[in-house]
DNA sequence: TTGACTCCCATATTATCCCATGATAATCCA
DNA sequence: TGGATTATCATGGGATAATATGGGAGTCAA
């Protein structure tokens, strides 16, 4: 398996430790890099997170804007200037800067989100409303996804 | 053979194991992975099941995204964030997580229905309520079903 | 020295491995 | 053919491994 999948809630410890979920590690570690790259999301009050392929993925687009070099100043600061890449410990665990323990909203416990090329950690309660919404936004959007593919037709509505 | 069909009740046991059927087995061991992927049916009190060519259809179709989008996000969470990738042990069995037990209201057994490139899990007694329905809504729309639209050769319910 | 971080170990819980059993189906052969 | 042997499968249970988490002790820099 070798997509971000599922979603596990951690504590965050007294010395701000986070143990990265096994399943997690084993996609990084088939990566390459026994680490994590962590960025505040553009759009919600999460922390996206990736590993060795979701940052090439990133460097590359950023590298096909050459031309437009305003922007791609613009938008490589905006990528790169609060990304960090933690490697962890032998026990799976990192610890998180401030910046994206204010961004998300953290207190004691840390839901991570597989979302297939990446995921998303999330304060818990937080996640619950996005994920009414996401599923919400999901069936408004099924015909994104293959007609089949899970099992919903898009050409009618049986809800 | 190689796609899912007929419907086989299983025990889950003490320690909240399920064996897969051996026919299940064989098929997900021909796409190339000893093992299935399980998340909660969109559209039913359900598990929606399938192996490597199932993921393979959903991830490409959310590879196509763009990768920062409040939309792929929201979509990439629905599809992924309650997926699990579950490989049995060497006796065919595998632990079910509490969301999907909980989602299929399962209990003591599971009945697995056959639906060709993917399958179900429900709750036996669940299946028969719906299968009633089923077959209702089955007769008024059979004009709907293409005879190669969605991988079932003829259009005759089968029981 | 203090604080942040890492390394190492302990532990409870959960998941997995491995073997045994009974039931059923398939095969063999005198 | 018919009785016996094999094979396959679902299921039970004890033993072992993996995982998340807590905490002590060492390292390093300011």
């Amino acid at each position: 398996m070798k997509i971000f999948m599922s979603s596990t809630v951690n504590k965050i410890d007294s010395k701000g430790r986070i143990s990265i979920p096994a399943p997690f590690r084993s996609v990084l570690e088939f990566q390459g890099y026994p680490g994590v790259y962590l960025f505040p999301s553009f759009t919600s009050s999460a922390i996206d997170g990736g590993g060795q392929e979701l940052m090439d993925q990133i460097s590359l687009s950023v590298e096909k804007m050459q031309l437009f070099s305003e922007e791609t100043d613009a938008l490589s600061t905006a990528l790169f200037s609060d990304t960090y890449s933690l490697s962890y410990d032998q026990d799976g665990r990192i610890s998180l800067p401030e910046l994206l323990i204010e961004h998300a909203n953290l207190r004691e416990s840390v839901i991570f989100v597989g979302q297939g090329r990446k995921f998303q950690m999330w304060n818990p309660d937080d996640f619950k409303l996005f994920k009414r919404e996401a599923k919400i936004k999901a069936l408004e959007n099924r015909n994104l996804i293959g007609p089949s593919a899970i099992g919903i037709k898009n050409n009618k509505a049986d809800d």
